[in-house]
DNA sequence: ATAACATATGAACAATTGTTCATATGTTAT
DNA sequence: ATAACATATGAACAATTGTTCATATGTTAT
């Protein structure tokens, strides 16, 4: 981490800001891993996440362990299910929701080791 | 991940739900988990994560980086400040911005690689 | 076919969020 | 002391979000 030079009457440090700009990424790839974050950044979709990653669990299960209404849960769990990050099945009168894939339990847990250390 | 019974009108299967419950952090942890991943839920404040981890910048820096107005900046600047997110020393009439620890990369990365990966 | 159940979904609403605009604050050179 | 510059910040506003309420949809047992 060095120090660099200031910009200058609102000009920038040309050479060392467009090496920078090379490696970012585009608009779009920003745009969409907001959203996978934005999946983690509700206290509700963590509980769902946080409790499948523990074994699939059908709707009222949900809403029970959450302590919330049926329709609250469902809602969550639309967004959730619209953004792939879970699946469901049915079976019988039952929808039974699980993850999607590791990835999101590899995401929760880099944002839980970070609270984790803060506390310390 | 075993499938488990239906509940039964209206009635979780308690034994399950129950054991789950005991492995949930409490309210406050998932509230907390999820404001350390809402910094990461906008396109901006991803685009100044990624380019302070090449290294730090100042503020006019990161406005000509990112196209935006130096207001807006500093407003999203200061969300990630409070948040801890990043921190800041001032060197004559600029501020300069670094990341305030590494679990902020590796957040991001676990993010990335999971869009990266949807995209095969 | 009908009733009971589990879940989904649309509309409404309050709360939160991100940007813009105007201006305040802090630093430096004169 | 003053002007110029870099940055911060408050107010306003449109857009987004999460929950509630009412009701629709889909499945099963009768």
């Amino acid at each position: 981490m060095k120090p660099i030079p200031a910009c200058e009457t609102h000009e920038v440090h040309e050479h060392i800001v467009d090496e920078i700009r090379q490696n970012m990424l585009s608009q779009e790839e920003y745009y969409e891993l907001s959203n996978v974050f934005k999946m983690f950044s509700d206290p509700t979709r963590l509980k769902i996440l946080s409790v499948l990653f523990q074994r699939e669990l059908c709707v009222c299960d949900l809403a029970s362990l959450l302590d919330m209404t049926q329709s609250a849960v469902s809602h969550q769990l639309s967004v959730l299910r619209q953004n792939r990050i879970i699946r469901y099945r049915r079976s019988g009168k039952n929808i039974y929701y699980a993850l999607d894939d590791e990835h999101i339990q590899h995401i929760y847990n880099a944002g839980l080791e970070h609270i984790l250390e803060e506390h310390e």
